[in-house]
DNA sequence: CTGAAAGCGCTTACAG
DNA sequence: CTGAAAGCGCTTACAG
């Protein structure tokens, strides 16, 4: 460990003959500077290549820079969102030491009226910036523009609202995951084999299932391979009534090979398949590596589970909003989480 | 953003009514400090539950901590190791800030006395903390043997060698990667497929080879699945010498249904395909996201490429020497990458 | 429009 | 064994 070479607003001073107050004016663009003065320092901090030290920076200024998240509580539904809250918390233990808080509002997926609640409460606390799970869309849409009057930077993670302003999407790329589970279906595929796509939920995000769908399909027609695709929607998600109706989809076609699920619920398909004793057990394709679906995974009945890395999508957006409230890091528009194909094989080492 | 509470070492100070740098002395276990006076501020440290702040005591120490990074050269024959060094160029601007230096030193993966004249440059270079990719397992070892005499800590990173001393080993799990691929080639397989496994290299990394096919002969004898299976080691790694190679094994094994490449040259044996006008294309899987490699993948001529997100690894490795030498945060010994599955389809949102 | 000075929470000589 | 003081590179009132 050697000693640094200093350098610094007190160099860049000196140069241009001013007052450090002076220097950091210019630096934070702050009125009350000659435009000769600012021009004099801007050419001393390029020649400099003067980067400023943060460290200091946060120091000395002492405020604390406070980010809202208003996500989904983890129910006995699912427990899809411990994940990204793992990450947004593992992001805060990593930047607290320069200054940075974190303030959850969990809302109930079953129930809009929580989200506008603890939206408004989010409202109220005056935070710096917002990661935004818009689950349902219309009530987000409303959140989403009361952020951007109130100038507050607003990352939306999970799901996009298109055509909504916000800093950043970070989540899954959904067209392009259907196509992919399509071309995984290709694989147990014969002539005469026809597909079921199943969607299980009481309702909305039909945003996201139809993305999906489409990208799923569009894999076929893309390839010319004609093969029937049967749906299933289903409405109640308790078990009975879904195999009711799996059974009721299977009896009328009899060669479905391959089973895909557009959200997080296969487990639910493959314990039907674990009970129906089916002549063979189709493919089966989900989404999200809950706790439920990973247990079919490891048995054999779920064929392959569609991540998209929802613990790094919490990490993510909360370092995202510290870069670009501290560094003023510019933003890319929509992050894309890369399309992870989990199976029984490397599902151990997979980092959700 | 508001003011935080202030706090710190001044008012351990005022309250154990003694000077500042009496506090530090105790923080940091420095001797010369009578029992009775340690004893009585690490009293009020504990019922403060005093944090120091970190940001001020690496301004105020102007240490700089040096990591040095010993990885191979990007040459003509691969460029994998472009994305190691991405990764630890990306870490080392995020921790810029806080006082942490890299150096690197490259070697050439075809001259073991490269790995040598530049291991001794490291050492000679009195860094805090080192990052190796142990490509030479001889030279390796004895490095690594200096490096912990030398009381310095050091990250494996890519390959691994077990039994050495080493902080932490950040990599793939070897022996699971060969067992997914066993599982993969599954889905094409019929009554009397053979499988081919090709290793194509001049020389050495016996040992990540022997890891990874032992892994995908298991998964048949597990799955008591006894296809033939059938070995090219090619160890002239030029076209033509592949594609002669190659040829023979096709021509005397026209059922090779599946070709399972161990390490990154998946691209010479998609390239023989290419032109090699077979009845029936095999599937092939191959390692790593090299261009090579994505070409072909694109072209649908590779159909699965495993990956380890080296990116992430060379990331990971300086940023957990960082938080162990600043934070003294536990490092666990092996940290296994996720074993990723890249396709025609997801290939575009793959983060390498 | 500009500057001098105090202070952020620590560390580091140096003096006693 | 202990303390007073300067300083790390910035920011923030405040004065002019």
């Amino acid at each position: 460990m050697k000693k640094k070479e200093l350098q610094g607003v007190k160099e860049i001073a000196r140069r241009a003959n001013v007052a450090i107050a002076t220097v950091d004016r210019v630096i934070h663009n702050r009125p009350g500077v000659s435009e000769k003065t600012r021009e004099k320092i801007n050419k001393i901090i390029a020649e400099l290549n003067y980067q400023p030290n943060l460290l200091a920076s946060r120091l000395a200024s002492g405020k604390i820079i406070t980010l809202g998240v208003l996500i989904p509580s983890v129910t006995e539904e699912t427990d899809f969102w411990e994940a990204p809250l793992r990450g947004i918390q593992r992001a805060e233990n990593e930047i607290r030491q320069y200054g940075i808080k974190v303030e959850l509002f969990f809302f109930d997926l079953r129930d809009p009226g929580s989200f506008v609640a603890q939206a408004n409460r989010l409202l109220e606390a005056s935070v710096d910036g917002i990661v935004l799970a818009p689950a349902f869309i219309d009530e987000a849409r409303k959140f989403a523009t009361a952020c951007q009057q109130a100038r507050k930077p607003c990352i939306f993670i999970d799901s996009n609202l298109p055509d909504q302003p916000s800093l950043s999407y970070i989540g899954p790329p959904l067209f392009q995951s259907g196509y992919l589970a399509a071309k995984l279906c290709t694989y147990v595929l014969r002539d005469h084999s026809k597909l079921l796509v199943v969607n299980i939920a009481t309702a909305m995000d039909s945003y996201t299932y139809k993305e999906i769908e489409e990208g799923f399909r569009t894999y076929f027609t893309d390839h010319r391979q004609h093969y029937p695709i049967i749906r299933a929607d289903i409405h109640q998600t308790d078990f009975s009534s879904v195999a009711r109706q799996l059974q009721e989809q299977f009896d009328a076609n009899p060669s479905i090979d391959a089973v895909f699920v557009s959200n997080s619920r296969a487990f639910s398909v493959a314990r039907f398949l674990e009970s129906a004793g089916l002549p063979r057990k189709p493919l089966l394709i989900g989404y999200d590596f809950v706790s439920e679906n990973t247990r079919y995974l490891a048995s054999g009945l779920i064929d392959f589970l569609i991540c998209h890395q929802p613990e790094d999508q919490g990490y993510r957006s909360i370092m995202t909003l510290y870069q670009f409230l501290v560094f003023s890091t510019p933003v890319a528009k929509d992050y894309y989480m890369p399309i992870d194909i989990v199976t029984r094989e490397n599902q151990t080492f997979y980092r959700n």
